[in-house]
DNA sequence: AGTAAAAATGCAAACGTTTTCATTTATACG
DNA sequence: CGTATAAATGAAAACGTTTGCATTTTTACT
């Protein structure tokens, strides 16, 4: 009488094996590569491995091949609108391709995300999605002299450095700002974030100064709105500008700054669109139901997270071999969505 | 003359250990215990370790120890303001640990939950973190026999099986409905998710009709109103109801319902709260900015989630040896914030 | 049936650490 | 200065898989 299992811990490899009376090799090859192995001996190490409730150890694995079957994500902010899309869409994709997802967030700022980046490294993770193309060097040297495939998500620059997929923020950009010329407006004020560490802002505050034929000097002090990604604090520094001289539309830096501002004016008395209109950018959860419905411009998150999940995924290779190829840029498509919240002036 | 590193691949302890003229072990051990090897050796470790810019393999050390330095979270969805404040703590929290987390959502599915698990256990998971306490048996089992510490979140019972923090739901609803019975509301619809697979919002609701001296059965159809949480379908299913004949007040079973519901009322031209009161349960982020300013109760979403951090990183072995031992349960308490979406109506 | 080729399986050596035990080196004390 | 004791280090055996190569079994063909 055979001792099938070790006394200790959890079944291994070597205990299935002995129970479908096979080697472990033969089990291992059932798990990674089943059409090496017959469909007879398949059945018995299936039924061997239900049986003690066995559970690889994928680890243990990664050891060799040196794939961890994890890919990690960091981005500037979890607790936000702005990237939770992205986040669940990337996430339930990457677990289709049978991955899961390492996440941390470094709050916009880029010392934290050294930190971040070695300890996921030391986690032998496959691939990783950033957001945006602003990022300290260190990391990037790291992830680059192990190879480790790096995605910039979120932003598009048709001559990124490294791979990306996301929208083309200074068209988004240019896109609002033409929009509300067009429709009349012609003493708008800007809400944005700083941009200091943030490409996506700047490249949109760009596109919409272009659209205008203005530079970022030439605006008048007053129509240039500074603030972070915070209902709260939009709507407070918001209120602030208004209540002095208000100009005929706000074009903000995303959804959650319009929010703000929609606050913001309704707490003022002001009626959208007929006092004041309103543009976001970014068409969160919400945007489309708030009252009145926001006029923005609508980026695929979901569209923006799967395909940065497919292509870690799967073009790994070829991602990161790029020793002087081409990079891989894809660019996904924005949309104008004109909802109830910008007044035609023309 | 040696060759300290070899050819392939990015450096290995033995290569740092090579370099700093010392054994692997203590390479090893200044890593893991620094305060195991002498002062200049640490420091020549050090040197050579940064040198090469090695950076450790915790998968390997993981094949011994069994630990993986990485914790699970399981959330019903991301993309979605209800955990993401959560997320973000329990993240930052566990970064601070030295560890990384490992985050999956289900969509209020718990089949798929299994699948999550399975994949988590693969990945040698050294905890997890549940929101509630709804779910499969199977991947309870699982994470129990290999003896994976598990903490439920978000919500509390005083009897639960499973150790938990967060705050107790039934008292949560209890105060809601006592807080608007005392502002002489008589006639309240309840606007609630399914409470099929969600413990929070069930015991929410029970805490509510408690408060109310009323059963589910005894309330009137058009005074409970089902719905996903989700702003959009909140506010159509809502806008619906009130059409017909409004209560004077809407209990919402979290703050994006109550979100829905002050734009349908928004929608409907209703003032709130002088023509209908809303409350919330939550207090989402943005929820204090809204207009009118949203009266909710906090759930201290940061709080629990740091705790749980906390939780799972050191107490671990005083979780999972509960055999028959009594479950750590934590009660965090919520507050009400009375703000402007509730007439006091005495 | 007999053989050549193909398919399936087994053996054993990795993978990069940690850890036990043994050994060396430093410290303290008479 | 010598010895006893403590501290620091080293050597080698794990940890649970995967995989190249060798071997056995099956299949296909004459």
């Amino acid at each position: 009488m055979k001792r099938p299992r070790s006394k200790k811990g959890s079944p291994g490899i070597i205990d299935v094996a002995a129970r479908a009376n096979v080697s472990a090799a033969t089990v291992s090859r059932f798990f990674n590569n089943p059409e090496m192995v017959k469909g007879k001996t398949r059945r018995l190490i299936e039924e061997a491995a239900s049986d003690l409730g066995y559970i690889r150890d994928r680890m243990a694995g990664a050891m060799h091949h040196g794939f961890s079957g994890t890919i990690g994500l960091i981005v500037p902010t979890i607790d936000n609108a702005i990237f939770s899309e992205l986040i669940q869409a990337f996430s339930a994709r990457l677990l289709e391709h049978d991955r899961t997802m390492l996440i941390a967030a470094h709050g916009y700022n880029p010392t934290l995300e050294i930190g971040i980046v070695k300890s996921l490294l030391e986690r032998r993770i496959d691939g990783v999605a950033l957001i945006g193309f602003e990022h300290e060097k260190a990391p990037l040297e790291m992830l680059a002299t192990r190879k480790v495939p790096v995605l910039a998500t979120w932003n598009y620059r048709k001559n990124s450095t490294i791979p990306c997929i996301g929208a083309d923020n200074f068209e988004v950009g240019y896109k609002v700002g033409q929009y509300l010329r067009r429709s009349g407006h012609n003493d708008i004020a800007l809400v944005f974030p700083p941009t200091l560490a943030n490409d996506r802002a700047a490249d949109r505050l760009n596109g919409v100064l272009n659209a205008l034929g203005i530079s970022l000097e030439e605006l008048n002090p007053n129509r240039f709105i500074q603030t972070k990604y915070d209902i709260g604090e939009a709507k407070s520094t918001i209120k602030n500008i208004l209540i002095h001289d208000a100009p005929t539309a706000l074009i903000c830096g995303n959804d959650v700054i319009a929010q703000g501002a929609v606050y913001a004016c309704q707490s003022l008395g002001l009626n959208i669109p007929n006092d004041i209109s309103i543009i976001g950018i970014g068409d969160f959860q919400g945007s489309a139901h708030m009252e009145p419905k926001l006029t923005t411009v609508r980026l695929p998150a979901q569209r923006i997270g799967e395909q940065a999940a497919d292509l870690l995924c799967t073009s790994l290779a070829i991602i990161s071999g790029g020793s002087g190829k081409s990079v891989p840029r894809i660019k996904i498509d924005s949309e104008l969505m004109i909802r109830n919240s910008v007044k035609n002036l023309s």
